[in-house]
DNA sequence: GGTTGTGAACAAATTCACAGCG
DNA sequence: CGCTGTGAATTTGTTCACAACC
């Protein structure tokens, strides 16, 4: 394969956080050496796809062998720009803002929150599960001083628009947004999106539909967000 | 449009949530009508995909006018089986199920949370957010008493499938699993997953390849997760 | 023999473009 | 005339099936 031009579909990309979750689980059972269709079992998707993924990384198989599990793992965290941390701002010291500062996953997986950021004074200057908490306002500096490459919106909807324009105003280009709002950023800013209750509403759809349908209708099966 | 067996595209389902919360908007700044162009902006897609998602649940606009706000509210609602209230257990009473119990959209939204399980007996009894703890061998009996349709796992990866295993046997037929965990579950239940680092880490490849590409390498613009 | 890597076939989703209708 | 509804075209994603290779 030349090494020109590698584009990988949004939707490999959106897997590959999960392979390297399950190559993690490998390292820690010390297994060496991995099969398409064993690493498929652990993602919960099938070989053929982990196969076509895999391959945009490069090929890092051998064939008649599988895949070497810590080589993989390391071009993966490499591609996936997983070898430094990455701080992230928590905007909005609510309670789903104070939830995810002290929600561990984060800082296990090379997140750390730096930083809690709220437009309320009253709260400015609170620790938060070893966060502290700075005004809305401080952020171009904040972001500059603590090297912010991820910004995280947990504010009520109303606000969602105005602190994702602070926070690419603030040079923070990557943004993950909980409030249940649509926002716009400009081009060059990455954005996605978890919305609670809109999950629960799908799920809702399923199950009023279920066996009404006559004629196999397959069962509910979610795949990862591609993006 | 003949009204037989209309199954709706997976990608369409996860996005008329979000449809919904334009109209109820729309319905709150007392607009009657609404174009697939307004809706569109709304909801941060294009006026093409509103009109062919709305397409799937019937013939509901008028041609040179738009769509009636109201009319089309109750009609998506009534797909999504969202005329009545659907009581969810979450499973797991540490800092995000408590995070989660206290999170007023779900409630507000139609899911109320009728209880919080935990396998830990000293968290038994006790009232977060105005929520009991019941042990989690008391699944299948509260699960019959409140009538819960939705399970939400807010458990360390670990207890993940265990967990949707004694939900699935109590009769829960939809989970909404935030634990970092792939799961199985039969078919007939469905299955969603919010995965928070994992959001961070497909944020981080964006970040990682930004402006290497040579050639107009569209920004990241995640879609909603099809399902 | 066993497993990868990948073209080719297939399926799903998106977008175009315009006929149809109010 | 304006906006919906939808076939057709296009793009994106998945799966198949097998040649290539260890």
């Amino acid at each position: 394969m030349v090494d020109r031009i590698r584009r990988i579909p949004e939707a490999t990309v959106a897997r590959l956080p999960v392979y390297l979750r399950s190559l993690a689980e490998l390292v820690d059972e010390k297994i060496a050496t991995v099969s398409s269709e064993r690493l498929a079992e652990m993602a919960g998707v099938n070989a053929a796809k982990v196969r076509k993924d895999l391959s945009y990384l490069g090929s890092y198989g051998t064939r008649g062998v599988g895949y070497d599990v810590e080589y993989l793992l390391f071009q993966m965290s490499r591609e996936l720009g997983l070898t430094h941390d990455w701080p992230v701002a928590i905007v909005g010291a609510g309670n789903l803002g104070q939830a995810l500062a002290n929600y561990g996953g984060f800082t296990q997986r090379g997140f750390p929150v730096a930083v809690l950021v709220d437009a309320d004074a009253s709260k400015v200057g609170q620790i938060i599960h070893g966060v502290r908490v700075h005004h809305i306002d401080e952020l171009p500096e904040l972001s500059a001083t603590l090297g912010i490459g991820i910004g995280i919106i947990a504010t009520p909807a109303s606000a969602a628009q105005d602190v994702a324009d602070r926070l690419v105003a603030a040079g923070v280009a990557s943004i993950l947004n909980f409030a249940p709002a649509v926002i716009s950023v400009p081009d060059g800013t990455s954005l996605r999106k978890v919305d609670l209750a809109l999950e629960l509403q799908i799920l809702s759809f399923y199950q009023e539909h279920r066996d009404l349908e006559s004629d196999g209708a397959p069962p509910h099966q979610a795949p990862l967000a591609p993006g």
